[in-house]
RNA sequence: GGAGAGGUGGCCGAGAGGUCGAAGGCGAUUGACUCGAAAUCAAUUGUCCCCUUCCGGGGACCGGGGGUUCGAAUCCCUCCCUCUCCGCCA
């Protein structure tokens, strides 16, 4: 959320910044200083009784004490307290309407990302690898992994329903292969300590990342208890933190964390309907970062590198974008996109998230660190990446390690995980 | 799910309607002593909000919310969480 104080003397800089991201925003900026400015007036009436208030109520204590009659003062209170009340639910007002506001209104883009309205103006930033060239037909991961019978969509549907796979046999064991690989790089090359959160996660958790009020529909919601199904890891580890002051010297904070992520999709019916690229239920290694305020660009970087690192290690072809700001996500200040190259077809595709969230997150779940210089506190800068959709990274090794007779080489990194395994072949 | 106990500052722990943001201890910081360290002594040691250019002033917060009262950490209601025992269970 952003700085309603900053927000006072910005407020032009902020409606500018929000209209880059073309989504009329800026709108719902109007009022709001209107009603900060009453709640403030409000708030100052009302302390300033209450400072009456309690200049009185300890002279009637005085004076019973000395069994003397304060019913002058107990009735001047009486008359104070009403007021009090009326400028007190006026206060409350505004501050539910100001939050309210505030917690739909998104991150500004940073000035570095480029203009643009959708993903078609994202900007690659850099390569690396080649696209493999076959001598054959590539098939896609869904006739590779039926043929195979290390996926199974079709039971998957009856079980569940459309978006949901089986993974079978060396299937399971490659996915269970790839999530092992990527914890191991980041906590033992990378530097993060791993976390194993919670799945469901209440209310307050969605609010402090941003995927509540505004994205409910995109998330699954349990009947009986006020729970959700995390659509990220992010959210339970970036909460892990929520409502705490960290001392300067603890940072930068740096969890990876394995989870399966759950999404409703709603809104993406025709869209990628074949296959493992968009389920409902999917696994993902993340990472999360914690970094003072003035350290979170050169962290992003970092952070996209280390995603990158899992790519090289299995000499997947990818390119790095930086997204424009219409294709911000909504607490991101700047993201940039990992994706692979996708033989079946032809092009690169989203494997990877890393973003700069700046102080936005922190601020909205009081995330805080305490400057050693000073001792005062200040929000921290939260950053997350995937590192990187497992699921994603299944389809990534199937189609580019396949060879012309449908079976699948297993990439050099991985085969320690499968037990020296090289092929994955028909049975 | 049933029965009971409890949630107070970084931690431990008192406080049981009146000047309590909260005794005491521990920890931490600073100063004194010391060649230095330890020990000792002294001071400081929470967060948020409002007003103020600075200095400073004010309000709120004792798990969350509501109530009683001139006055609530203390009384009442309600919710949440933790712990113990029983039941069930991976």
């Amino acid at each position: 959320m952003l700085d309603i104080k900053w927000l006072r003397e910005n407020l032009d800089e902020a409606g500018a910044s929000l209209k880059r991201r073309g989504d009329g925003t800026p709108v719902e900026l109007e009022g709001l200083l209107d009603r900060d400015e009453q709640r403030r007036q409000c708030l100052k009436e009302s302390e300033t009784l209450k400072n009456q208030k309690k200049k009185l109520s300890a002279t009637v204590g005085r004076l019973k004490k000395d069994g003397q009659d304060a019913a002058d003062e107990m009735e001047q209170v009486r008359q104070i307290n009403l007021r009090i009340k009326d400028l007190d639910a006026e206060v409350e007002t505004c501050e539910r309407e100001i939050e309210a506001k505030l917690l739909r209104i998104p991150n500004l883009p940073d000035r570095s990302i480029p203009d643009g309205v959708d993903e078609g103006q994202n900007r690659e930033i850099r390569s690396c690898g080649q696209p493999p060239d076959f001598s054959f037909e590539p098939k896609s991961h869904v006739d590779l992994g039926e043929s195979l019978d290390i996926l199974d969509f079709k039971r998957a549907a009856k079980i569940s329903g459309a978006r949901f796979a089986v993974y079978k046999g060396l299937g399971a064991r490659l996915l269970r292969a790839l999530i092992n690989f990527m914890i191991d790089v980041h906590t033992k090359e990378n530097g993060y300590e791993e976390i194993y959160p919670p799945f469901l996660v209440n209310e307050d958790s969605l609010t402090g990342t941003g995927q509540l009020p505004k994205f409910a529909e995109e998330l699954f919601q349990m009947r009986d208890d006020p729970l959700y199904l995390i659509p990220t890891a992010e959210v339970p580890v970036t909460n892990y933190h929520r409502d705490e002051i960290l001392p300067e010297e603890a940072l930068p904070v740096r969890y990876v964390a394995y989870t399966p992520c759950f999404r409703r999709e709603a809104g993406s019916y025709g869209k990628d309907t074949r296959g493992l690229i968009r389920q409902h239920q999917f696994d993902k290694v993340e990472l999360v970062q914690f970094v003072p305020p003035g350290r979170s660009w050169e962290a992003l970087e970092l952070l996209v590198a280390n995603a990158e690192s899992i790519l090289q290690k299995l000499n997947l072809p990818y390119r790095v974008v930086v997204l424009c700001a219409g294709d911000l996500g909504f607490s991101a200040a700047k993201t940039y996109d990992l994706e692979v190259w996708l033989p079946s077809q032809g092009t690169y595709r989203e494997i990877s998230s890393c973003s700069n969230f700046t102080d936005y997150q922190a601020r909205r779940s009081h995330i805080r660190y305490k400057k050693k210089e000073d001792g005062k506190t200040g929000f921290v800068h939260t950053l997350n990446g995937s590192g990187l959709a497992a699921g994603r990274l299944f389809v990534a090794i199937l189609e580019n390690y396949q060879q012309a007779d449908g079976s699948v080489l297993v990439p050099e990194a991985l085969r320690h995980y499968l037990d020296g395994e090289k092929w994955i072949r028909a049975r």
